[in-house]
RNA sequence: GGGCGGGUGGCGGAAUGGCAGACGCAGGGGACUUAAAAUCCCCUGGGGCGAAAGCCCCGUGCGGGUUCGAGUCCCGCCCCGCCCA
């Protein structure tokens, strides 16, 4: 090799000598070269999705920070866990996949190359024996046992934890658990306390339930089931989309298709089960206190009470009076509210037109056939759906109005509010039966959503300002209930005040006990009337969450198959574990079926159309878990010798969505060839269980996790949620899965526009020193940072900064721009800073001209001699301060200002006129894990005897990815005199040179000794003087 | 509208309540060179005084406050970004 720093051939060889070396290839727990007495470093990376762009400049960040400090943690000792792998399926590829007619297989196979090839140009010390994508089969083979496990268990609500559904089923057979009328389970009455079958009214054993109910029964407790919700429907894409993939408009994202709200029976998983847990073990771990707050409010917990309203038999309904003995036995109408407080201020009800009370194809429906005496025009409707003459008209026509509006639509405030009254009233249970202010009219309105809380809600428009704005557009009541602070207004005052009017002024009807609780602040007024509630049968107190069960399916072909089966026998089972992975037919035609025309049709996932994958025959075990067989084959004829039922049935043929496969892949990277399970007991021990300093373990297993923001909520909040459920049923061994969480700031780049504001290319650009002009017309164009994309013509590709001044380099400006959490501007013309810091470390060591190591490096030397010319030498001084500094930055993640440390000590050092080698080998290693591949050659070089290197790394050589971190020597890192600023009432007036450990007297002494000091306090009063010893002595006058 | 970040030279940024602007870029001057590039050295927040050494004043979005001392802490406001509505 040549004299200059040619760092295309340098990093070329490196790599080359890494990858032969296997230097980074990490064993696990019992393989050979396995440390067993080294602690563990788990360091990952956001799992990337490899998109057809490639990589931009903006994804190097954290894996730059990531490997940084990988190769720190090895250098100290640790064994460290540093994979990547890929999240490989996924709408884009499908959809790129259609519009190019390739099989998604070989586009991700292309994408996944491309970005493996990027990343490795990078020296990135990755595990690349770990590598492997969600869409392997070896992968999702897994992936779909994972949700076989979900579908096989429930949530005990007495342990607060999953337990397999088996134990579920015993303790029902074993009649432990009764069934309660509307399919939830409830202890049985204890043996011997009361006779056998008594019973609740309505209750059953499981005996008595016929298979479909059982069935039914089950639904309702698997961790993952099937239900009807209402989705997002694009039958122009033909899938279901999820709420982020639907604009404000109501249209898809992608290629700006209608949507329509409507119900459909899919796949969910049980995530509010564990909503609590996901909000209470936030505490423990290492997060950005951001992230915990967003998780926390998108679960959105809050507490208050359930109420029953009874749906009043009044003079216009379907049922006569007369018929029943009172209010009581009518349909009730249950709400949840988090202001029980306001109760007395509820002037009207509002039920989703979802609901289920309303739905005018039920019984139960509560919708009038005629409008009550005097019913307002607005009520029935005239505003939005052009009036009825009846309610159910009226409902009728604003169900189907409502149905085109997104939810996201629905709920935004500043809008007009629409709605509809159904016909017949309520009563408020906080009055008396005969009270008429108890008697409130029940509407439908679109602002309220049926898939939260209960579909329906008490409207308090004294204190609520949807149901304020709702009440003046129908010319509602409006009560005040809540005394605000002196000053506020009480009218749309919705925060915690003191209650009034709770029981309102006025005679008390005879018998009827009121809650009183005037005059009772907030939180205690929720707790009485909650208590009130609960005596009178009306309500109880309650927890809710914001946040609902997890669609699961979609209607895709690139996804994972879920490994059920439909029985023509109307059940629903898992397959075996044997018969996973369950793999995607191979398709043509992989497109959903597109009915652009009809938002009724039902969608047609495109794995419908692969018929012979999707009817088989299956036999059931012991478990219930379903085997495929070949009709007619021998295994067919012994599972039936074996009296094991054989029938037909269908698979399913949705997909999981793309967050499944990333919700466990950080387990798989500890163990990813395993195939006895989804990662070896071992394995998972060792690498997910961090140890406090005192040996302890807490939560967390991954020791960090880095990426940015946008999965703050989803991808964290999933992948909590299946590795809860996985500690739950016992194959993981910590609570949490992440325990420290750090987010990088997005890198933005600069978009140069002309006066029309069309974006220009960097390459049509002429940069001047007042600012950029369009080449060829030479006008000026305006600069503004903006998020990188190609409609801006502004992403940087790495590649081409690779080319132009090496990895190493594009590794310290990603790191060097500032501080990794703040997004910040990538600036092509900083680049070179870096590039000439790497220039000025090579020359120090490298004699331009000959290629052999600089004559003014010199051999080391040992003895007495040397130690004391060592603590006289500056450069040895400043190595040590060096070697602190960057020691000090890397443990709180400070890269950027490490990295100035290290350009400050090769400017000194530069500056010096003979370093010595062993000072260099110490700087060189403080520098490699920033930028490796300059520094294994000069580590090469240093260390050999000539100080030249051939073009070959010599045999055996053992680079110097595991060397120690170099130490530093406090005493010599600190410098033995200080200059200390004397002010004087505030204001530098002199400096003064003392010892470093000068005490308080001395420095007081010195500063009045000063003869600047002494001008500046001339023929005034000392009044004060204040000593910060090494820092500052202040000297108040008067 | 609510919550959370952030606002420091021409630019990216640095600064445990203690000398604001480390380090880098850009810019200026010089050395080397026939010249340019590269490299090396010096200067570089604004304003003022001075021949110079140097000295003085102002300055961390705006307005207040706490403190001997505030970029940093507290209160109010303005602007930008993100999340939720």
């Amino acid at each position: 090799m040549e004299g200059k720093y040619d760092f295309a051939s340098i990093e070329a060889r490196w790599q080359r000598f890494w990858e032969r070396d296997g230097t980074f290839v990490t064993p696990n727990p019992g393989q050979p070269g396995f440390d067993p007495a080294r602690p563990k470093y788990y360091c990952l990376d956001f799992f990337p999705y490899p998109s057809g762009a490639g990589l931009h400049v903006g994804h190097p960040e954290g894996y730059t920070a990531t490997d940084v400090l990988a190769r720190w943690q090895r250098m100290r000792g640790f064994n460290v866990l540093h994979p990547m792998g890929w999240d490989a399926f996924g709408l884009p590829a499908e959809q790129y996949a259609i519009e190019t007619n390739t099989h998604p297989r070989v586009t991700t196979q292309r994408n996944v190359a491309n970005f493996r090839r990027q990343l490795k140009s990078l020296g990135f010390s990755y595990d690349w024996t770990r590598e492997f994508a969600t869409t392997d089969p070896d992968y999702y083979r897994w992936t779909q046992w994972i949700f076989a496990q979900m579908y096989d268990s429930y949530y005990d609500r007495e342990q607060n934890r999953a337990r397999p559904i088996a134990e579920l089923i015993k303790r029902l057979e074993n009649e432990q658990l009764v069934v309660r009328p509307d399919g939830m389970l409830a202890p049985a009455p204890l043996a011997g306390l009361q006779p056998y079958g008594a019973l609740e009214v309505g209750e059953r054993y499981w005996h008595e339930l016929s298979i479909e109910e059982q069935w039914e029964v089950l639904g309702r407790q698997r961790l993952a089931y099937i239900a009807e919700a209402p989705v997002n429907w694009c039958p122009a894409l033909g899938t279901v989309l999820s709420n982020e993939e639907v604009t404000n408009e109501g249209r898809s994202e992608r290629g700006d298709h209608p949507v329509f709200r409507r119900p459909l029976r899919q796949w969910m998983l049980r995530i509010t089960a564990y909503a609590e847990r996901l909000i209470n073990d936030l505490d423990e771990l290492g997060w950005p206190a951001p992230v915990k707050l967003m998780q926390r409010n998108w679960i959105g917990r809050s507490e208050g009470a359930r109420v029953r309203f009874a749906v009043l038999r009044d003079e216009a309904g379907p049922a006569h009076a007369g018929e029943r003995r009172s209010d009581e036995d009518a349909a009730a109408i249950e709400v949840f509210t988090t202001r029980p407080d306001t109760l007395y201020g509820a002037t009207y009800m509002v039920l989703s037109p979802e609901h289920p009370l309303v739905d005018l194809d039920s019984p139960d429906c509560m919708v009038r056939d005629a409008w009550p005496e005097g019913t307002p025009a607005t009520w029935r409707g005239t505003q939005t759906v052009g009036g009825h003459a009846t309610p159910r008209g009226a409902v009728r026509a604003y169900q189907e109005f409502a149905e085109r509006k997104t939810e996201r639509d629905r709920t935004a405030e500043a809008k007009v509010k629409t709605g509809v009254f159904v016909g017949a009233y309520a009563r408020n249970p906080v009055f008396a039966p005969t009270d008429p202010r108890g008697r409130i009219p029940v509407f439908i309105a679109d602002y309220v959503l049926m898939g939260y809380g209960t579909g329906a809600i008490m409207a308090v428009p004294g204190h609520d300002t949807r149901d304020l704005e709702f009440a003046d557009a129908f010319g509602l009541p409006v009560v005040q209930v809540v005394r605000p602070p002196e000053g506020v207004e009480w009218r749309e005052f919705v925060d915690d005040g003191v209650s009034v009017n709770s029981p309102p002024a006025g005679p008390s009807p005879d018998g009827w006990e009121w809650c009183d609780f005037n005059g009772l602040p907030t939180p205690q007024a929720k707790r009485r009337i909650a208590e009130w509630l609960e005596q009178h049968g009306a309500g109880r107190f309650e927890v809710t969450y914001k946040q609902r069960d997890w669609l699961f399916s979609r209607q895709r072909y690139w996804g994972e198959p879920f490994p059920i089966v439909h029985g023509e026998d109307g059940g629903v089972y898992a397959l075996a574990d044997d018969q996973l992975p369950v793999t995607l037919p191979d398709m043509d035609d992989f497109r959903p079926l597109a009915l652009p025309e009809d938002s009724d049709a039902d969608p047609e996932p495109p794995l419908g159309r692969a018929r012979e994958w999707v009817n088989v025959t299956v036999w059931l075990d012991e478990h219930g878990r379903a085997r495929v067989v070949k009709p007619g084959s021998p295994e067919e004829a012994s599972a039936r010798l074996a009296g094991r039922r054989v029938i037909r049935a269908k698979r399913e043929t949705n997909t999981m969505p793309q967050w499944a496969g990333s919700c466990w892949y950080y387990l798989r990277f500890c163990d990813p060839h395993n195939d006895a399970a989804l990662v070896g007991r071992e394995a998972e021990r060792y690498w997910m269980v961090s140890l406090r300093r005192d040996g302890t373990p807490h939560r967390g297993g991954i020791d960090l996790y880095l990426g940015g923001t946008e999965h703050a909520v989803l991808h964290l909040l999933y992948a909590r949620f299946w590795h809860k459920v996985l500690f739950d049923l016992g194959h993981v061994s910590t609570p949490e899965p992440f325990g420290k969480l750090f987010n990088q700031g997005m890198i933005r780049a600069f978009c140069y526009r002309d006066a029309r504001g069309v974006p220009h290319a960097y390459d049509e650009i002429d940069f001047r020193d007042d600012g950029a002009y369009l080449r060829g017309s030479g006008e000026k164009l305006s600069a503004t940072v903006e998020k990188m994309s190609k409609t801006l013509k502004n992403v940087i590709n790495p590649d081409d900064v690779v080319r132009e001044v090496g990895a190493d380099a594009l590794r310290l400006y990603e790191l060097f721009m500032g501080p990794l959490d703040q997004s910040k501007p990538w600036n092509p013309r900083d680049v070179p800073g870096v590039f000439r810091f790497l220039q000025r470390t090579w020359r120090l060591l490298v004699d331009p001209e000959t290629g052999r190591r600089s004559n003014k490096v010199v051999d080391s030397m040992d003895g007495d001699e040397a130690a004391d010319r060592r603590r006289d030498d500056p450069i040895e001084r400043a190595l040590h301060r060096t070697i602190r500094k960057v020691t000090e930055d890397l443990n709180r993640m400070a890269f950027n200002t490490a990295i100035a440390a290290m350009m400050e000590f090769v400017n000194e050092a530069t500056a010096a006129e003979r370093l010595w080698r062993d000072q260099l080998e110490r700087f060189v290693l403080l520098l490699s894990p920033f930028a490796p591949h300059i520094c294994e050659e000069l580590w090469l070089r240093l260390r050999l005897p000539d100080g030249a290197a051939g073009d070959d790394v010599p045999a055996g050589w053992r680079g110097l990815a595991n060397e120690p971190w170099p130490r530093w020597d406090e005493a010599l890192a600190v410098e033995p005199h200080v200059e200390v600023a004397v002010q004087v009432n505030g204001k530098v007036r002199a400096r003064i040179r003392v010892p470093r450990d000068a005490d308080q007297s001395r420095l007081e002494t010195a500063a009045m000794d000063d003869a600047g000091v002494r001008a500046a306090i001339e023929g005034k009063s000392v009044r004060k003087v204040i000593v910060v010893p090494g820092r500052l002595v202040n000297i108040v006058v008067g």
